[in-house]
DNA sequence: ACCTGAACACCGTTCAAGT
DNA sequence: ACCTGAACACCGTTCAAGT
């Protein structure tokens, strides 16, 4: 599987064949098959395989349940980030040990910190949900220079269409990680409002 | 493009193919790369003429923000789970016409109402991150009955390791509508508490 | 200006056959 | 139990050639 994922760093998800992957293996031809059902298959290992967490070391002092959420999520999308392919693999997948240990982790810091349990799963899947979008976003935004100059010079020409997304130069403003924690307060804000 | 559309609607994303295309559009060969430059083109395409919007005719009473809000995002996801290919096609597209306009009324209403210039951007790419995640989410658990049973069952079988995502029948939830308005509120609410 | 078909360089997957 | 290579049924894209 490590090798499955080397391969898609370097070429990505369109550079993964089987039989790219079954040469780079050293092994023969078709052998893969044995081993696995098919393509799918595949990169479902891929993408989990990619998104294990490892909690930080609990200090003694009482951690703060925003805080480990903000860790949790934001390491989320790191590690996806790293690996840009597993965004757009993200569709379609099935949820590994890895997501599940995250979404259980993030269940129980959440009902730990008093968020009631009629709230509890929206809750989560919000949080997923910005979480997934902000990735997939990120990385389909992450494309060549000539891509974004392309785009930007799109935008302009039609700036009489679009005034408002012009002037706040939405398209533009390339400070994703802030604009990811900022949003996530907004979102923890919403939460606590219900506490 | 109603033709691509049509092709993803009956088959999926697999089933287009530049030849299968041709074929349908009654069009000899590949006459098609005369049109279009080539297959991501078509996806392009076909992803912005799904998710046109209309907005609903305006009553001389004061609309609310919320409400217009709401509205337009609602009408997003479900045009998108209209045509589940959609969803596997973001990850890397270019933002067509249809999107870019969606992104403008969403500016404009959020300006309106007062949320001030410095968390705009932010606030419209966490109401935008949200609904793509959701998006994404919901097509890609929209499998067959068989992959459901299969998933619950894992999930039982694994109790032990998620007994709090077991205990609060998260991945078995399928009120997918409800949640997404009511974690859209959570939002809502953060961004009104900052205005 | 628009369409065509053959051709090239690939795919995923199966399967009989090997050790 | 594990690997192999040939074979099948596809792909996207190019390009010389047609109207």
């Amino acid at each position: 599987m490590a090798t499955a994922v080397e391969l898609l760093d370097a070429e990505g998800i369109g550079g993964l064949s089987m039989r790219r992957l079954a040469d780079r293996l050293g092994s023969g031809a078709m052998s893969l098959y044995w081993h696995v059902d098919n393509k799918e298959k595949v990169f479902d290992l891929a993408l989990d395989s990619v998104l294990e967490y490892r909690e930080p070391p609990q200090t003694g002092e009482p951690r703060n349940w925003r805080g480990e959420v903000v860790h949790m999520l934001e390491d989320w999308r790191a590690s996806m980030l790293r690996h840009p392919w597993s965004a757009s693999l993200l569709p379609r997948r099935a949820l590994g040990p890895n997501i599940l240990g995250r979404l259980e982790l993030l269940s129980k810091i959440l009902s730990r910190a008093g968020v009631a349990d009629a709230d509890l799963n929206v809750a989560i899947w919000s949080l997923w949900n910005y979480v997934m979008g902000a990735t997939v976003t990120r990385a389909s935004f992450e494309l060549s220079d000539d891509d974004r100059a392309v785009a930007q010079q799109r935008l302009t020409r039609l700036s009489e269409s679009y005034p408002t997304i012009e002037r706040s130069r939405l398209l533009l403003d390339s400070d994703w990680d802030g604009a990811f924690s900022r949003g996530l307060d907004f979102m923890l804000d919403g939460f606590a409002a219900r506490q």
